[in-house]
DNA sequence: AATGAATGAGCTTTCATTCAT
DNA sequence: TATGAATGAAAGCTCATTCAT
């Protein structure tokens, strides 16, 4: 974002977040997030200097968001177990809301921008941290769950992510729940039943 | 694939494996693949009948591939667990191999044309269901390891996706274990070491 | 111009001259020159109708400037040829100084504005005028020096041009005495050397 | 030219001459020039790499012309004036059937491509020695007519332009014998008349 | 009167697709 | 059947100009 107006910053932003929530990079047009955000398409290029830095912002902004609302998320309870059966499930409702938020970020690794790059590469690290650091304190902290906590920081997102990729909206309430259990307990322990199971797989 | 000359099908479809592989859906040229695979581009118009199309196919063919091979391998164990090992271990091989593979997947969700689709489908809803059916063997098959097996599919590609994607090669050794490891007994059971773990997470 | 501050009219077409003299007009752009003047970019269109207006009134107030100075210059002497001499010196001295000039005059050639061209014509014809009528004076204007005064001009005018535009700047000192020389005598006359000629051709 | 059909190339460049005769860089689109050759317009980057490639071309290939017919034309005669006198006739022609040529020249100055650069350095080099040298051989050769053949050769040139940029087609028919004259016997001592001199400066 | 954010027509360039050879 | 030159729709981006403040 580069310019003055914060508001219509946001406004295109969000507008883009929309577009490219259903479609791919390439099939969304400056043209098509100009008219969707009720703008002229001079006007992305003042806020934006160009589609690539357009789509880092949203990817960026996205990562805050979630960055923001999942550590408000940890902090509100006590318990390490509690904290991530917490984050998983807002974590879910999070890609409920933009589904278009993981093929974003995997887009940007390939960013031109070095600027990009690197607040990208900040914030994702800011991220892995706090995960990781939730999955340290499982079992109280004293045996560690895991020797490789950033590697389980990424199987349970790339396990989320999985799941509910191929799995139609809208989600079983407890699916958030049975990830949790997953990967804690492992598929051998497998408890917890969910509901309207029978739309998995598409 | 659309004529006669099933070989030049194949070699078209190789040489575009090689060039996707190491670029996105639109950073690769039909002159490209032309070039690489060493026809003109018109004949490309003739094994396919345009660029997604081609993309599909090869979605398809290594598809087919992994299912195959994969079936080979659960083939060759009677333990489930083994099966179920082995299948991750090749899994992850397969990954190392053709890392673009992915990424082609999703593609083909958006895929406009109906019949690539419903190949696509078909072959997935096979191969889910191998996957299915050894998870289900888990435990000795008398008390099923878990009610949602296709969701648990889903996790476990999710999971393995996830660790690799942000895991520079060359991959830890046990990595395929350890990730099997998670997947049946969860992180608080978690017990086998891998080598050189540092170099999680780029 | 349109508007009432002559001053800062004057400010801004000081500074696009010297904008103008290190880029072409399409290089120019509107910002850069709002900028440059130290006012906003709405204000040049207060004063200049748009930006071609502003081109012809540069060339404008540069031909009155050069007008000036040569009718001062040419006043400064009683002998026709020592007019033209000093003439010359004063015309390579402004092209050195505004190197942009003549080919903002060619440009406004294709001007639109009628105004413009209209103003712009007088300007040259003023000009031309003056140049003739010290020409028509050489050899104590008894046997007219030649029948084609207004060629002369052409000539000689165009002789400076072709010789400095591609003599790289600093010029030797006695140039303009070479041009002189050569306008009068022509080429088989040719007497007065000059220094370090060596730089001649780019 | 970059590819196959060496009259294709041709039919683009002519076509494109045609349009840069009558208007500047900017003002001649690509659509224009493909329209106007009947081509598609990405056919004309079939045959050049840009918009600047293509006008480097047109730059260079009148270069070479205008090189070509003066050498032959200087080779057909034996005396240096008869030489001179006959190039200038020639440029004055040429000058008749590509107006734009000038401009295009200078242009190309400001080119970016070095490779576009350098070719058009070498070719007016050889333009350069070419009439530096018939220049050197005035008045026999013996003694030198000038010691600055090259900046004579500038001056000549810009004579011609100079006067024909601002004189209307059709030229009086002596006009390059004047302009010879001028040249070598200097303002004092002209003596050949031109048919119609009242269409001088518009 | 001065501002500068917003505008949108218009530019160059790309590349999947076609079709005459 | 294979070719690859030609095509032209469509993309990203620029910048002279406008107009609400």
């Amino acid at each position: 974002m580069r310019t003055c107006d914060p508001k219509r910053g946001m406004q295109i932003l969000e507008s883009a977040a929309q577009l490219f929530a259903r479609h791919r990079y390439h099939e969304v047009r400056m043209d098509d997030i100009a008219e969707h955000a009720g703008v002229a398409k001079g006007t992305l290029y003042r806020y934006f200097h160009d589609k690539e830095d357009l789509y880092c912002a949203l990817a960026i902004h996205g990562l805050e968001r979630l960055f923001d609302e999942s550590r408000d998320t940890i902090a509100a309870f006590d318990d390490a177990d509690t904290k991530l059966q917490a984050f998983i499930a807002h974590v879910v409702s999070f890609y409920e809301q933009y589904p278009y938020f993981l093929e974003l970020i995997q887009r940007i690794e390939t960013s031109n921008s070095p600027a990009s790059q690197e607040a990208l590469h900040s914030m994702r690290n800011q991220f892995y941290l706090m995960i990781t650091d939730v999955i340290k304190q499982l079992n109280g902290g004293d045996h560690p769950a895991t020797e490789h906590p950033q590697l389980a920081s990424l199987a349970l997102l790339g396990m989320i992510r999985g799941v509910l990729r191929f799995t139609p909206q809208p989600w079983p309430a407890h699916l958030a729940d049975w990830i949790f259990h997953l990967f804690k307990h492992g598929l051998c322990a497998e408890a917890p039943s969910i509901a309207n199971h029978d739309n998995a797989i598409v």
